[in-house]
DNA sequence: AAGACGAAAGTGGTTGA
DNA sequence: TCAACAACTTTCGTCTT
């Protein structure tokens, strides 16, 4: 693979990390999140001689659960060869593309149009390709289950790709879900721990640690202040600062901390827009992390220095 | 005037009898 | 199934910059 060289769009930087579980590419200079896609890990298809081409040559293209079939269907007769035949046999091929058509059971209509939706709603969140087959497998098998019925489609969807997300340790929160697929944020929720509890499907609680880049970047922080966010956290999970609470408050707490620290004030406002928590839970995170991890004197420090 | 702070009451979800 | 409970939100008044 070519190595990855390109600059960042804000500070011209090169400097530039990759983190291929997470599909983000971020900036060390000013810590912006560039791009949060995923390169495609799929097959090697070229060959360079004999030898590996048949090493490397498979057949078919790849198995997916983002087509409704896996991508392995087979049709009957659509190319123009049916025109060559007698009309007898014609009507035959016909016919039999009728009964196919017939023979897609309900199930297969319904995964055809939520994985359409599935699709839609993830390249909007821009998730990488790995979270979208992933919600597409947990949808199939919710799907096989008879988990969809008396449900929405498109809250199931929401739902598989929360779940996927948590897995993947890329956590969206419930408010863009419910941003981008138009369904409701208790909604999503209920599916949500529904379809998992149903399918066996163990969820980690999420890390805060993994909501800073994004919010970082959002807000626009340098990377010393990421750097600082991920520290404070980090000394905080160490004391059970962070259990029981959301992980969302927690992360936004301490990156506001971390702004304070390094001058780069946000405020409680901003960030907590960002963050999707409101004003007072920052505080009351804030207020926490100020007493148990003594940060008083850092910003202190700070501020002597002006 | 805007931001930070804190109190009080309300909401939705979890837990344990 | 219901009540107690913790976390979080909303709202609002007060203080600080």
């Amino acid at each position: 693979m070519a190595p990855y060289i390109k600059k960042c769009s804000e500070c011209g930087g090169i400097n530039l990390i990759m983190n291929k579980d997470k599909g983000e590419v971020i900036c060390r200079d000013c810590g912006l999140v560039i791009e949060e896609k995923m390169i495609d890990f799929s097959q090697e298809w070229r060959e360079f001689d004999h030898d590996e081409g048949d090493k490397k040559r498979r057949t078919g293209s790849p198995m997916t659960y983002t087509k409704f079939d896996r991508g392995l269907g087979t049709d009957v007769g659509q190319r123009g060869d049916v025109y060559q035949l007698q009309s007898k046999e014609r009507n035959k091929y016909f016919r039999l593309r009728k009964w196919q058509h017939r023979i897609s059971t309900a199930i297969e209509r319904n995964l055809k149009l939520a994985l359409a939706e599935l699709k839609r709603v993830a390249s909007y969140l821009k998730l990488p390709g790995s979270v979208e087959e992933e919600a597409a497998r947990v949808y199939t098998m919710a799907v096989q289950r008879g988990l969809v019925r008396g449900r929405s489609m498109e809250s199931v969807v929401a739902g598989a790709l929360y779940a996927a997300c948590r897995r993947h340790e890329i956590p969206r929160t419930l408010d863009e879900l419910s941003e981008a697929s138009g369904i409701d944020k208790k909604e999503i929720g209920r599916t949500y721990r529904f379809i998992t509890r149903e399918l066996g499907i163990r969820i980690l609680p999420s890390n805060p640690i993994d909501y800073i880049p994004r919010f970082a970047s959002a807000l626009k922080l340098n990377a010393d202040t990421q750097t600082k966010a991920v520290e404070i956290l980090e000394k905080a999970q160490k004391i059970e600062l962070t259990s029981g609470r959301g992980p969302t408050g927690i992360a936004a707490a301490s990156l506001y901390v971390a702004a304070l620290i390094n001058n780069e004030k946000r405020t409680q406002r901003e960030v907590a827009d960002i963050a999707g928590v409101t004003e007072v839970t920052i505080r009351n995170r804030y207020k926490e992390l100020l007493r148990e991890l003594d940060l008083k004197g850092e910003i202190k420090k700070k501020d002597l220095e002006d």
